[in-house]
DNA sequence: CCGTAAACATACATTGTGTTCAATAACATA
DNA sequence: TATGTTATTGAACACAATGTATGTTTACGG
């Protein structure tokens, strides 16, 4: 048998390279003249990137910014290993967004567009309808009423922790996490 | 003395016409398509209006949409004449996006963009925020935190709003109210 | 009916989009 | 280090939307 062993497919480092520089040309042009005023033709320019090149790896700005945010999705809220109860491990939602918070105002803050913070609210909604689920009537209407109440509260967490950026974090994560419990819990 | 009494500035009905057409044309484009993916030439070819008279009175698609929902705006809550509370008057909302459903789905639902939705929170949060001054001390940290629970809560009742939209009002108004000041009464 | 002003068609320069292609450079690997 | 592979490049292209300008036509209000 031949080499079967190396099985890891290295990535390119031109590719590496490339995919890096158009992302942080995307995250600072977002933050310079906010989101929806970054056009292609700026990130390639900013990154000093070819126009094909661009094309070779992503066809729009928003695959680029869905391409790294769904990192940021996993590692907050979906598998939070040490966290003995299943509902959003907020702090360390929190520390990851203080500790990447360059990147994390450009996603989620008011320059940012808001496909990013859609995204995550839908998340956060979905987590929770699951627990109201747990403790509540099957009925139809009663259902709907709860999805409801679910996406009602998953904008409120959502818009704490980007009024809480956009504000450059004048509390500790700690205090964040408290409070975000403390709005879960009224109406769990 | 003369004819002082017509003081009215009568509008052209020409401007009116073109004005309405516009509109028209821009809210059911919405529905088709999402608000991104409006242009202003899909909006003057549906609307069978020159391209220089578009440009005559609007400079942009976000100017042609906030010159209408400044009247949605006031109309929601700024004077509720009849309501003793000085809050927010959820009756006269959820009847008045009802009895205007067509235009406030393409405003406020998920097809639309997040400009009106956006201002829609924010003139809430303004709201909450001042009831909730008067029931909190003054402190620096304490007022930050205030001001980002105000957020939070016109994050929920905005969402509480749009989900019902979406949904196609599944509700009666008088339902969503009473849900509505119940969310409200968890943080007063 | 008439003077005014809105709407019109048309043209134009500009900018961004998305694709193609041959030439070049950088890469992984042997 | 040599070699085959592959990403990147730059240029060109057709296309669509933008925003502005102009003279003409149309419809309005008085």
């Amino acid at each position: 048998m031949k080499k079967e062993i190396k099985k890891v497919p290295v990535v390119d480092r031109r590719i590496q390279r490339t995919k890096k520089l158009l992302f942080d040309a995307f995250m600072n042009l977002i933050l310079e003249k906010g989101y929806e005023e970054v056009t292609i033709q700026d990130i390639i320019d900013k990154a000093n990137v070819g126009r094909s090149t661009f094309y070779a790896h992503f066809e729009s700005k928003e695959q680029l910014l869905s391409n790294s945010h769904q990192d940021l999705g996993k590692l907050l809220f979906s598998v939070n290993n040490h966290s003995k109860i299943e509902g959003i491990d907020f702090l360390s939602l929190y520390n990851h967004a203080k500790s990447h918070s360059h990147v994390a105002k450009a996603m989620l803050g008011k320059k940012g567009g808001d496909l990013v913070i859609n995204h995550l609210r839908d998340a956060m909604a979905y987590k929770i309808l699951n627990e109201l689920k747990k403790k509540s009537g099957k009925g139809k209407a009663e259902l709907k009423m709860l999805s409801f109440t679910a996406e009602a509260t998953a904008a409120a967490l959502t818009r704490l922790l980007t009024c809480w950026l956009d504000d450059d974090m004048p509390f500790e994560p700690e205090l964040m996490t408290e409070r975000s419990n403390q709005i879960l819990a009224t109406i769990l």
